[in-house]
RNA sequence: UGGGGUAUCGCCAAGCGGUAAGGCACUAGUUUUUGGUACUGGUAUUCGGGGGUUCGAAUCCCUCUACCCCAUCCA
């Protein structure tokens, strides 16, 4: 686990802290309507990872409520997914359809309490009664049925006796409330439609919002861990479980933000079409962010776990870059995997001085990866290099072959350029080089000086394989549609050679090919007749080497204006009791304008002012603390009154007690409700302010942070508040502050 | 438009009143028979904008702005 904690962890430890449950139970809640995505591969990696990292468990489970979309063939992806990222479901696969016959009688339950009852109006009626997110909705005339009638009408539906959407369940919660959902959520639909798992056994199937609470509080889950649109539906699940009376421990939900990443696509909807129109070959593209896709191109999932834990959890929405992705999978393979050679795009090369032909010994990995293991290479006169590897007419900073530049054949010898073949239309065909005998790769001494070393086959011996180079899907990077499909996401290489050892070895499945990248061997199409790779992911590129700079970044623009909205105007009142706080008590404008615009806060603070008076250090204080207390609270509801926080001001204004202090003191009073007099004696807060006491502290910590001294003294004067923080810490806060800066300062600069 | 969220480097992301972590990307250098890797350095005087409180604010208060979610008998 890393030294920081993500939002949710940090909930879970206090939950637990607390001890509002015995065990962490999560669960991963998938719909069986699609192959699983990177996006799941994040929240397997959340639910099954908190409850791995707090002894718990996590729960897999099919949300399977919709028989009309939902199929056994995705729930068989879906357990795929789990298990290949490598984790491992508490007991066995679970089902919501499991607990329909629960559900159901909850179901009952609410309607016996007259929280739920049956609708029969139709869509459009109903969409209309809704209302609108700035109007009130209105109950449906069916909202009154009785219970006995409601009963009567749920069992009816549940036998069968109405068509499809001639009658729902809703709860009764409220029709004008601002959050649409909670405008009276359906419970039940009927739905004459085969269930992949229940078979025929219902034709009413419960709702998301219903099912899915419930099914968490069947498994005694207690973090329901979900993303971010589901925010508005925490309060139905809240009102499910507290309207049941479902007996504590019970889950909580909560949310985070989706994963995002550019150049692709991650909803089901946009994945399903690409499927179905044909875009790609299947689930399983390897351009798909699918897992089954990366899967197939060759990720591990190592790389994927790196990946997820690496962006990290929270809940602004946003977009990851592919880079980070295409890291992660580099830097797993980087010390796992051997380095082979393969030539994409051969270009002949004869070497005119050489006639035998002989074996070398390679080894699979480089000096810094500490593995063993190493293949023979055969060479001979004929060989292969790639063409992007021998230059004409090289541009500046080339590092490789040209007329004038020797190169050196990875594991073998240097060669010179003779000769270039051409064919009648200008086109290279063939290369004549020369070899130098001494310069055998381990025991050169040639002397010659090389600023490469080229991955090349033996021409013989080297092997036909395909070659799928995959690319990015999109050529935006936040795609549409098939519209912004990247039309070179995929080029195949027939005619790619490489050296014969990986195919008759066959020593892994996974390969880098030296200079290229990352390679798999197809798990589908590979053939000993027909092999076929798949390219993972390219080598990190120098920009030196990149051809073409991508320099997109069209620097900042001037940094756009911020227009700011207009500030709804006082009422006459308002302004006058703003006017009589910054005339007469001169306060500031913002602090009057904060306690004249709030009724609750300006009788506050007239009740203080009326058992002391000292205006500003009471609105100060008013307009701050106790507005943020006041937020959610009414006056009564608090714990301290006016008065009290008069009290307080005036230990302020007598400097009996520092700022800081008020903080602290203020924090405890909201708490306990105790007299600020009373604090400050029990707690013994009252401010020190000898120089004597707090010159030998000062001199402690200077003493202490002497890299920090020097930095100040360098220039860095930001940490005098290092300094000050430190000696309010060692003094618990009770140092005058303005006195310690004083003679942090004089120290510092002694 | 009512309600619910979110804004910290090009991209993620820590931070919860006392020195603006880290990763990716970028960049300079060292090592290198992969223009890879590894290593070393450089990258936010500033936290969406503006005010206020405080000795001290990314953190507390006020206000404005931008973006996301909600009016499926989907999940």
């Amino acid at each position: 686990m890393s030294e920081h904690k993500d939002f949710l962890r940090t909930i879970v430890e206090e939950d637990l802290k607390a001890g509002k449950y015995k065990e962490v139970v999560t669960r991963f809640p998938p719909e069986p309507n699609g192959f699983p995505h990177i996006g799941h591969a994040k929240s397997i990696c959340i639910n099954f990872g908190i409850a791995k990292d707090y002894d718990g468990h996590c729960n897999l489970r099919m949300d399977d409520t919709n028989p009309t979309t939902e199929d056994t063939r995705y729930v068989e992806a879906l357990k795929d997914a789990v298990q290949w990222l490598g984790f491992e479901w508490d007991d066995s696969v679970r089902f919501t359809s499991d607990y329909f016959a629960q559900i159901h009688a909850y179901a009952i339950e609410l309607i016996k309490m007259g929280k739920a009852y049956v609708d029969s109006v139709d869509e459009e009626q109903m969409r209309e009664l809704r209302g609108t997110v700035t109007e009130a909705g209105k109950r449906s005339k069916y909202a009154q049925r009785s219970v006995e009638e409601n009963l009567d009408l749920f069992e009816r539906m549940k036998n069968g006796e109405f068509k499809d959407g001639e009658h729902v369940l809703r709860a009764k919660i409220d029709m004008g409330a601002a959050n649409m959902k909670l405008r009276d959520p359906l419970l039940y639909r009927i739905r004459h439609a085969h269930h992949f798992r229940a078979g025929d056994t219902w034709c009413i199937y419960p709702m998301y919002d219903f099912a899915h609470c419930l099914s968490d509080y069947i498994e005694g889950v207690s973090h329901s861990i979900c993303t971010l649109e589901f925010e508005n539906n925490r309060d139905i699940y809240n009102w499910v479980l507290d309207t049941l009376g479902l007996e504590a421990p019970r889950p909580y939900q909560h949310e985070f933000a989706r994963l995002g990443i550019n150049y692709t696509v991650m909803s089901k909807r946009k994945l399903l079409e690409l499927v179905e129109a044909g875009v790609v070959s299947g689930w399983d593209d390897p351009r798909l962010p699918t897992i089954a896709g990366y899967k197939r191109r060759g990720y591990t999932p190592e790389s994927i776990i790196n990946f997820c834990d690496g962006i990290g959890i929270a809940k602004a929405n946003s977009m990851v870059d592919v880079a980070q992705l295409e890291f992660t999978i580099r830097d797993d393979l980087n010390t796992k995997v051997a380095r082979v050679m393969c030539v994409l795009d051969p270009l002949k090369v004869t070497i005119t001085n050489y006639d035998e032909s002989e074996d070398i010994e390679a080894s699979f990995y480089p000096h810094d990866v500490p593995k063993e293991g190493t293949r023979k290479l055969p060479f001979s006169k004929e060989i292969y290099i790639d063409r992007a590897d021998f230059s004409e007419t090289p541009e500046k900073g080339y590092f490789r072959l040209t007329p004038t530049q020797a190169v050196r054949l990875k594991y073998a010898y240097i060669i010179t350029f003779e000769e270039a073949i051409k064919d009648a239309d200008g086109n290279i065909v063939e290369i004549k080089a020369a070899y130098h005998p001494d310069s055998k790769s381990g025991e050169d001494t040639s002397g010659i000086k090389v600023k490469s070393a080229i991955q090349w086959v033996e021409a013989k011996m080297a092997k036909n394989v395909e070659v799928r180079v995959y690319d990015r899907l999109f050529k935006s990077e936040a795609p549409e549609g098939v519209e912004d499909i990247n039309p070179d996401s995929l080029k195949v290489i027939k005619t790619a050679l490489i050296e014969p050892a990986v195919i008759t070895d066959k020593p892994d499945v996974r390969f880098q090919f030296e200079r290229e990248g990352y390679f798999y061997a197809d798990p589908v199409d590979y053939t000993d007749e027909n092999p076929v790779f798949n390219k993972i992911v390219g080598l990190k590129e120098s920009s030196s080497k990149k051809k073409k700079a991508p320099q997109v970044a069209p620097k900042a623009e001037p940094k756009k204006e911020q227009i700011d909205g207009e500030v709804v105007a006082m009422s006459e009142s308002e302004q006058a009791l703003f006017d009589k706080y910054t005339v007469e008590l001169k306060l500031g404008s913002m602090v009057a304008d904060i306690l004249a615009r709030d009724e609750k806060l300006s009788s506050f603070y007239a009740e203080a002012l009326s058992s002391l008076n000292s205006p500003v250090s009471i609105a100060n204080i008013v307009s701050n603390d106790v507005a943020r207390e006041l937020k959610e609270k009414e006056v009564n509801e608090l714990s301290f009154d006016a008065k009290q926080i008069a009290e307080l001001v005036k230990m302020v204004d007598e400097e009996l007690i520092s700022s800081k202090i008020v903080k602290q003191v203020f924090e405890e009073m909201v708490k306990s409700g105790d007299n600020p007099t009373d604090i400050v004696e029990a707690k013994g807060l009252v401010q020190i302010s000898d120089p004597a006491v707090i010159a030998p502290i000062i001199d402690e910590i200077i003493e202490k942070n002497p890299d920090n001294v020097e930095k100040f003294r360098g220039g860095n004067t930001k940490l005098l508040g290092f300094f000050v923080g430190q000696v309010l810490k060692a003094t618990g806060g009770k140092a005058n502050p303005k006195m310690v800066n004083e003679l942090v300062a004089k120290a510092l600069n002694a």
